[in-house]
DNA sequence: TTTATTAAGTATCGAGTCGAAACCATTATG
DNA sequence: CATAATGGTTTCGACTCGATACTTAATAAA
């Protein structure tokens, strides 16, 4: 019965921090998607900043993610560019009314709030259960993984100065950078094949 | 900027259970918001099982939780009876089907095999760190406070046989219903007013 | 070089959710 | 008895969502 119940929990925590979303974004015109869209571009990194990226990690279709992306765009919160390696790939960058949104209205603050009342290491402990969950449930499904770079198979770590390196890309990676969000991340947890 | 990771996490996990739920559903013509409400009338208790409950439980607004009730009534997955004392209140029943299908179908397959991978000592953790962020979310809230009469400020613990009392309705409660989430429920932590 | 295939993204459509507001019926308050 | 207040329903428009078909660019095969 835990799980029913872990998972009842989860889902309730996330309808109250969509509705907050809601609110937060209902003055400019944006639905929580939007929300959760701009939150997931201020967090990833380079090589995820493109719709696909988007549509992965929201668990939505690449039509509804394209429409999202339009809206957002044409209310000046995103820019478009095209990839100059790939002709297809799109890269998302926040705008600067982008940027200033996402870090005045996300987390929400009634969420903030109820996570000010948690000490350090519970709130730490919460958040390392929940990324092994959420690592879990993505083998599970079949899903791409996301996760930070500094936890990643393909992650190199230098001794030297504050730049590492992406084993798949072979390029560099700031100390910064290590710790956003990748679709191409990969985990030693990963189920033999 | 844990509290923003551990905002996406919820949100990410939430939106995976969605999409299982979507496709659990699918075969019966359901929603997830349906699944939602068949695990919600599943788990409340006898004072929480209308309309309003799910609404408040569900976080959204009357209109709507109507429409996705009376779906779920045609379906034959739940029964409406009007309250004997209270003739505006409707109580709502799971059928056999709506029963068999909330025992099968939630929480979602690829969910319950990633929790059995947690510890029972992990997932127990999470259990009460997820329930203690709700909890405090609905205080900032100002919403309704779910919880299970078990650790209510009105449950009454009798010492003798199987029953206890809720101390608001004055009612009887076995102990099986002590672990039924209630619309009334109130805790300890609560801020003063 | 063509051709086929795959991948990234867009466009369109219908079903359904959602929130808001107006509304009805029943109970509570005065 | 009149006036709220509460629990639900109905209706409407905006929007999300998934499915399908389509466009374009890159890659593989011939």
């Amino acid at each position: 019965m835990e799980k029913t119940k872990i998972a009842s929990l989860i889902e309730r925590i996330g309808n109250l921090l969509r509705s907050e979303e809601r609110a937060s974004g209902a003055d400019s015109g944006l639905q929580s998607v939007h929300v959760q869209i701009l939150s997931y571009l201020y967090q990833c990194n380079r090589y995820s900043n493109t719709p696909a990226g988007v549509t992965e990690f929201i668990g939505s279709t690449k039509g509804t993610t394209s429409q999202s992306i339009n809206i957002l765009e044409k209310k000046g919160f995103i820019k478009k560019y095209i990839d100059d390696e790939d002709g297809r790939v799109i890269r998302l960058y926040l705008t600067e009314k982008g940027e200033d949104f996402i870090k005045k209205e996300f987390p929400p603050t009634d969420f903030c709030s109820a996570l000010d009342t948690f000490s350090t290491k519970d709130s730490d402990y919460l958040s390392q259960l929940l990324t092994k969950l959420l690592v879990q449930l993505q083998l599970e499904n079949k899903s791409k993984l996301f996760g930070v770079c500094h936890t990643c198979n393909h992650f190199k770590k230098f001794g030297l100065g504050d730049t590492h390196q992406c084993g798949l890309t072979l390029e560099p990676l700031s100390e910064k950078e290590s710790f956003l969000i990748c679709r191409e991340h990969e985990q030693s947890t990963k189920k033999a094949v």
